[in-house]
DNA sequence: GGAACGGTGACGTTGCGTAAGTGTGC
DNA sequence: CGCACACTTACGCAACGTCACCGTTC
């Protein structure tokens, strides 16, 4: 079981243009690396993380991921189902498709509740506007 | 300078409604407290905690405020500036006016951020479905 | 070889959750 | 006087920020 030829090795970046590329701090990166969410592919004899494109999606996964309120560990989860579920050579087990569909669910659910809060605070920004212009001493 | 007339002393509430009402933790409101975001009007003689109308409105303002990610102590400096202002017999300082209209500004970008942030996160929760519908077993 | 970049601890901070034990309101 | 409700104190936790000090890359 040699590398697959369609699956060529791209290129690899050092963590300094993931983070720059992604939006993260050095040190969020390397905490995700600490509680397994996501782990570079490699890493160069001196100890440099290495990241491949393939991690660097994940990345950005996470950081979409983030503002719907899920923990690390529940986002690791629902990316390693994830990963699992769009692999073809793994068949994904009843249950884990099932609890993919809960984070399905829930996902939509916290969109939901996002979107109301935004716009409680849009209201109140335009509220705080219209204090300012209101109050304007001429 | 007794009480005004108008300001009639309304209902005062114990923080186990307020809180219900508002939809904040006992132990948030306490920290609220604890940090001089939002304190209560008045206490009991046994030591209770007895929130006016005005107080609970301060503490939705801040529920409203928190999906913006400022910060607590952020969240305190324009509670106060907001109040300076809407008061009429406080007249305000040109440079508190000023970081009012500042913090207004950058409510303004976080809420932007944020509604970027939600269609990122529909994406994400769209093609989550799509891939489980996708690879449904017939 | 030296400037930019990266590595691993380790401690600090924010914003609460969660008891534990005690007092208050009615 | 009992029972829900509240109070303080304290420790715990997640998700990082922030040094400090040392190694790597080119």
């Amino acid at each position: 079981v040699t590398k697959d030829p369609h699956v060529s090795q791209s290129e690899t970046y050092q963590i300094g243009e993931v983070a720059d590329r992604v939006g993260l701090s050095l040190r969020t990166v390397r905490y995700y690396e600490e509680v397994g969410l996501v782990t570079p592919s490699d890493r160069t004899p001196g100890g440099f993380r290495l990241y491949t494109d393939d991690d660097i999606a994940r990345l950005e996964l996470a950081k979409h991921l983030k503002p719907l309120g899920f923990s690390l560990d529940e986002m690791r989860d629902l990316l390693d189902l994830q990963m699992r579920l769009r692999d073809p050579d793994t068949d994904i087990a009843d249950e884990d498709r099932e609890r993919l569909e809960e984070y399905a669910e829930d996902a939509r659910r916290r969109c939901g509740q996002l979107r109301t809060q935004l716009r409680a605070a849009e209201r109140l920004a335009r509220q705080l506007e219209a204090d300012l212009a209101g109050s304007a001493d001429s």
